[in-house]
DNA sequence: TTTAATATGGACAAAAAGGTCTATTAATCA
DNA sequence: TGATTAATAGACCTTTTTGTCCATATTAAA
């Protein structure tokens, strides 16, 4: 459903916050190992959440990562539009092409149900949400081989 | 949602259906300028549809293809899954790593229902009942600019 | 102030997806 | 049978995505 860049960024974020809430403020290095990603693609999936103003970032020694004070309440959609734009939650979903409710393809109205289901999760789901509920779940999740 | 190439099989799979209705059997420079697709692409994707059993194809003059016989009731989901695998139906959705019901990942049980209301449309619309419902919005869909 | 640790930025490489071209094979029609 | 038409097969190219490497800048600690 997301591309690799996305389910790194969420993964990478989700362990930045559960961390945070213990004062830490875990290294790249740590990062990609928690979360097992590759090191130097992660480092710049958070580059550019530090650029998106959702991340904040300490350069030296005992530097590292951490949730940008601004956002207390990061949701999912707006981590996977800033990488992915707006199709998921916008498009017809099967991309037959454009529609809009005016000129709906024939699938239109029966995806429509599965899109605003869509909206819905991410918008209310965020990152804080994942980062405090059932944390043991959480980091086996991460852990997992895929 | 969709690769390219599971979005152009499945106007191709429409137009074809639509053309057969009317004991039509178009080739594929005739499908690929219709749905408005590469047409070599296009070509190597029907060749695959006909190694799948979805379609028949005749050479020669008067040659084209056609919908095959045994695909009557030809469901969305066996179309995407025969190029794109069963992991948006099956997967968590998130990516966030394999999960399951004995382990689910804290999206899990939010998620769910998204998949299932995705598998039940895709299980249940088929080719031929796009082909066969507002025939004029769905030329009009196929046909315009994305 | 020196050293070590750490993020940053850009170049590069590999793999996957998307797309093009051409020769061959098979069928129809004259 | 010969010519024409259309699908088939495979090589090849381009773009996007994914992943790697290295030099540089910045900070903290010794």
């Amino acid at each position: 459903m997301f591309k690799k860049e996305t389910e790194y960024a969420l993964r990478g974020l989700v362990y930045i916050q559960l961390q945070n809430l213990n004062k830490l403020r875990p290294g790249i290095a740590e990062i990609a190992s928690e979360v097992e990603t590759p090191l130097h693609f992660m480092a710049k999936i958070l580059q550019r959440m530090v650029r998106m103003g959702f991340l904040e970032s300490v350069k030296g020694k005992n530097g590292g990562y951490s949730i940008h004070p601004s956002q207390v309440s990061l949701s999912i959609k707006k981590v996977v539009s800033s990488i992915e734009g707006n199709n998921l939650f916008e498009g017809c979903g099967f991309g037959l092409k454009a529609c809009d409710e005016n000129h709906p393809c024939p699938l239109h109205n029966s995806y429509a149900p599965i899109r605003d289901a869509i909206n819905k999760l991410m918008e209310e789901e965020t990152i804080q949400k994942l980062a405090g509920t059932g944390k043991e779940e959480l980091l086996f999740a991460l852990n997992r081989k895929s």
